[in-house]
DNA sequence: CCTATATCGTA
DNA sequence: GTACGATATAGGA
């Protein structure tokens, strides 16, 4: 490519050769890449797409974008299928490797075409693997005096390294030279080999001498210089266990090495003159790769060699190897979708994404749980061994065990990793002696110091390029993040399914389990207790705590394989990447921050309620003529309807006398005393026991403030849920209850800022249905309540009376709500009749809301779900059920929750984009809480006006640019000392 | 000790 | 009429 030489000179010095190892890079690519990557008609061509990116990039450009770094020569090296010499060395070679997963097989085909395609040498050669082909190439090239760079990141080929040949491994843009591999290995290329023998490798299935590990295999290569003379001399180690080992294990080493060392005399056929780079063939790289729908790398080719992209005809392409694979699981509806691009999928098969996701749950729910594998790591050089795997593979389940559920006092106990099904580790960090009584010992014998354990963990936890796995991973992000590491890169089992499954059951990993791999994992409580039993974590011995830990790994990473396809073939992909995974953080962070309450004022109020409530228990046992708990339902009850018969009492279903609010209003409204008094003692004692009593026990005795914790997966509707405690029902519609909010303050020299959306869920609505005078209404800035009733009722807005907007803003909710004529009745106070004659009479004003709803139910019945304005998904899986109440309520639901959802997902859009906002402006405003519609802030004192105007546009924008809603979104936001002063 | 029910706080 | 979580009581284990 870099010119246009066609006579092949011999290959010298000043030649650049680049060998590519392309079966290592075809994994490699697959995981890397999302899990289905595939053409229009169902292949799957994720790790094709990467590879020839890759091949085209090389060829153009070198390793750098500078000129000069071009190679002369280049081959791919691919494994040829069957044993190799090792396999008579050592039969349990690579014994453990799992078949190649269903959707990568038909790649291994289509590259070999992409290298003939891009007119490229591609060597394999029966009974050799790629890295013995690949080391005699160099060694030849060395020897020619060419420089030689080896495409590829594979430790076993770093044995080759040094003088002028290196390694570059493309997907981290990374060369790996001399100084790479002594950081790797702790020794120089030469004595690369010398260590893999001694500490083996669990992927290849290189046995080494137990109990050592790269740390230690390369201390004692720097000490005696290589396995042999070390064997020789094993006496003289220090070490009982590791001088037995060496000696019981000695023949094993040799092995070892035999199988590490990489063959250089590989009776090869083609020679390097072979490889010399020749001009692209643009209009069969073209072909090819439009055959494949490589737009973008179809496009720049095309500009590239001046080939009109066109004009070219697609390549008929026959892929080999996945008839067998179709047949293994035949897609349900039976036909593929038909080929296009002139690509023959071999008939009958079906490789949509759903076929494809369909075979892999079953494929993961069918492998057998064999917890045996599980490792206890308990020394520095096995855990940097799993880290460095994980680093290869690209992905790694993560799970970390603590002391509390409450992951901003949890201290780190172990974690645990999990890289295939079956092959998962407990690392125990600070397991305590568990002497049973007080004082309790120190820590266990046999743990890697916790600090450590972190060096080790953090470059992997903060690598981009290698994917974390967690069950909530909001959880162990905090617990890490309070351990210094800031996770990055990485799914969550819970949201996955969260974003497939709402509404069909919950998002635990318990309950995923059961449900998908028909596993039922230890529970918990068998682990650590329950009740007064129960104890910390730390407490739990070590190998049970291992057998659970390591379990919850595995079973999160199998999660994984099962549910991730699922997205694409479910089209699920967008909402958890847009509005579910990027919110952990930032929840993360709002839960970390905490918010300042007033313990003191807290303190009081609960003493002013208790003699509240006091005077009021008085005068009600007077009344009652009697003493009996007024916090008691069915004693209140029995008071009031059998001791004083009071008129319209109405049993329970359980035959209970109802007690509610509603039944006490209307007897109060009788003209009974009692009622209204245990009306106003239920108050009180609401708002202590709840509120003033429970708060200041969850100020953290750290940060002094309260951390709520945020549930991201457990509504039907994707609005967040708030717990211990939860902050999004602080009372706020009493005088009494108000006085709670003003003990929510901000920090001295901040203040508190809250904003929030007005009538947004309304403002939905008139988007969705299209109602023309709610449109106009919002844009013209009314109030929308009055605007209904005048529509309603006739009657002017000005001079409305407050009872008639009252009406209607009752009904508004109701619409919102899905109304019943029953629901509405009961809210107003009014019959039946009444109300059903306004829900008529609003229709008849909005029939758009009728067509709306009636649409959604229909959708609904269809489809067993209903969908945001952003594709989010609430399942009703029982709307078709027989019962008519169920049916009706299900109906409801189903409306209800395309509006309370959607506004969930904008107010999720705003809060995703508002961190970076503050950052740009320069602002140190941090956000705190949010409340379905509303946001919480921390602001500094003077930067109060600049920051109201960002915090606004954020939120009135965050529909956008996805969805243009035809109402504009209107955000109020007002600063003050306290949350009460802010609302 | 654990779970179900009733009640009530929020949007 | 929708969506939640916390509290106290009560009843079965």
């Amino acid at each position: 490519m870099t010119d246009d030489s066609s006579t092949a000179k011999p290959i010298g010095p000043g030649d650049h050769v680049f060998l590519v190892d392309g079966s290592s890079y075809i994994f490699r690519a697959y995981h890397a890449l999302p899990p289905l990557t595939r053409k229009s008609d169902g292949l799957p061509v994720g790790a094709v797409s990467g590879f020839c990116n890759m091949l085209w990039k090389l060829l153009r450009e070198g390793l750098t974008p500078e000129k000069g770094d071009e190679p002369t020569h280049f081959a791919v090296i691919f494994d040829a299928s069957g044993k190799s010499f090792r396999n008579d060395i050592y039969d349990q070679y690579k014994a453990h490797r799992p078949e190649p997963p269903e959707d990568l097989r038909p790649q291994f085909g289509l590259i070999r075409q992409a290298v003939h395609a891009f007119n490229v040498a591609c060597v394999e050669m029966l009974g050799f693997e790629a890295d013995d082909l690949i080391a005699t190439y160099a060694k030849r090239a060395r020897e020619a005096g060419a420089k030689v760079t080896i495409i590829a990141s594979d430790k076993d080929l770093m044995q080759l390294v040094g003088g002028d040949v290196d390694m570059f491994d493309t997907m981290k843009n990374k060369r790996i030279g001399p100084d790479e591999v002594v950081e790797k290995f702790g020794v120089p290329p030469e004595k690369v080999v010398d260590v893999q023998a001694l500490a083996g490798d669990s992927v290849d299935n290189i046995p080494g001498v137990p109990g050592i590990g790269v740390k230690t295999a390369a201390q004692l290569i720097e000490e005696f210089g290589d396995v042999e003379t070390l064997l020789q001399n094993a006496e003289t180690i220090k070490q009982k266990k590791r001088r037995e080992n060496l000696i019981e294990f000695a023949e094993q080493a040799r092995i070892s090495r035999k199988l590490v060392e990489l063959d250089q005399n590989v009776p090869v056929e083609e020679g390097l003159d072979d490889f010399a780079v020749t001009a692209v063939d643009g209009a069969k790289l073209v072909a090819f790769l439009k055959a494949l729908e490589f737009s973008t790398l179809t496009r720049r080719v095309a500009e590239a060699t001046e080939v009109e992209g066109a004009e070219v005809e697609a390549t008929e392409i026959v892929v080999k190897g996945w008839e067998s694979a179709a047949e293994a699981a035949p897609g349900e509806d039976g036909a593929a979708s038909a080929p296009s691009g002139g690509l023959s999928t071999g008939g009958k098969s079906d490789f949509t994404p759903k076929a494809l996701s369909e075979e892999r749950i079953d494929r993961i729910a069918s492998l057998k749980t064999d917890t045996s594998a599980y490792e206890v790591v308990r020394e520095e050089a096995a855990l940097q061994s799993w880290v460095d795997d994980a680093t290869e593979q690209g992905f790694v389940a993560v799970d970390t065990e603590t002391t509390s559920l409450d992951p901003m006092v949890a201290d780190l106990v172990g974690v645990s990793l999990a890289l295939a099904p079956g092959r998962a580790c407990y690392v125990p960090l600070q397991h305590k002696a568990g002497n049973g009584d007080l004082l309790g010992g120190g820590l266990v014998e046999g743990q890697i110091p916790v600090q450590k354990a972190l060096e080790i963990l953090k470059p992997m936890l903060e690598d981009p390029a290698i994917l974390k796995i967690a069950q909530n991973m909001k959880y162990d992000w905090l617990v890490l993040a309070r351990h210094g590491a800031t996770t990055v890169s990485y799914d969550d089992t819970m949201l996955i399914s969260y974003a497939l499954d709402a509404g069909k059951g919950g998002h635990g990993m318990d309950e995923l389990s059961k449900r998908w791999l028909g596993h039922e994992p230890i529970p918990y409580k068998e682990v650590a207790g329950s009740g007064k039993n129960a104890v910390t974590f730390d407490m739990v011995e070590i190998e049970r705590a291992a057998a659970y830990a390591a379990e919850d790994a595995d079973v999160t990473l199998r999660l994984w394989m099962l549910l991730k396809p699922r997205l694409v073939a479910e089209r699920g992909t967008t909402v958890y990447e847009t509005l579910e995974r990027p919110l952990v953080p930032v929840l993360a962070r709002m839960e970390r921050r905490g918010v300042a309450v007033d313990r003191q004022m807290l303190s009081r109020l609960s003493g002013d309620f208790a003699q509240g409530m006091a005077a009021l228990e008085a005068e009600i046992h007077e009344l009652a003529g009697e003493t009996f708990n007024i916090a008691s339902p069915k004693q209140l009850g029995e008071i009031l309807f059998d001791k004083m018969s009071l008129a319209g009492g109405k049993k329970t279903k359980t035959g209970a006398w109802g007690t509610g609010a509603g039944v006490l209003e209307e007897l109060a409204a009788q003209g009974h005393d009692l009622p209204q008094r245990v009306l106003d003692w239920r108050q009180l004692s609401k708002l202590k026991s709840t509120y003033t009593d429970a708060l200041p026990g969850y100020i953290n005795a750290e940060t002094n403030r309260v951390h709520t914790s945020y549930s991201l997966a457990s509504t039907t509707t994707g609005r967040l849920s708030s717990s211990e405690p939860n902050l999004q029902n602080i009372p706020v519609r009493t005088e009494e209850g108000r006085k709670i909010r003003c003990a929510f303050v901000a920090e001295k020299g901040m203040k508190l800022v809250s904003a929030d959306y007005s009538q947004i869920e309304l403002r939905v609505l008139a988007h969705m249905a299209e109602i023309p005078q709610l449109t106009k209404a919002f844009e013209d800035g009314l109030d929308i309540h009055a605007m209904t009733a005048s529509e309603m009722f006739g009657v002017p807005i000005e001079g409305m009376e407050p009872s008639v907007r009252r009406r209607a803003k009752a009904i508004n909710f109701g619409i919102i709500y899905g109304i019943s004529a029953f629901g509405l009745a009961a809210q107003l106070g009014i019959p039946r009749g009444e109300a059903k004659d306004y829900i008529d009479k609003y229709f008849e004003r909005f029939p758009g809301i009728r067509d709306y709803m009636e649409e959604t139910k229909k959708f609904a019945r269809a489809n067993g779900y209903v969908e945001t304005v952003f594709g989010r998904r609430a399942h009703y899986p029982e709307i078709n059920t027989k019962n008519p109440n169920m049916r009706a309520f299900q109906e409801r639901a189903a409306i209800n929750a395309p509006i309370q959802g959607s506004a969930a997902d904008i107010i999720r859009r705003a809060m995703l984009r508002m961190e970076e906002a503050l950052r740009h402006s320069d602002l140190g405003a941090e956000m705190l809480l949010q409340v379905h519609d509303e946001l919480i802030f921390e602001v500094p004192e003077g930067e109060v006006d600049k920051t109201i105007p960002v915090i606004t546009e954020i939120m009135e924008k965050a529909a956008l640019p996805a969805v243009q809603l035809k109402v504009p979104l209107q955000v109020d936001a007002r600063a003050a000392d306290n949350w009460n002063e802010a609302h």
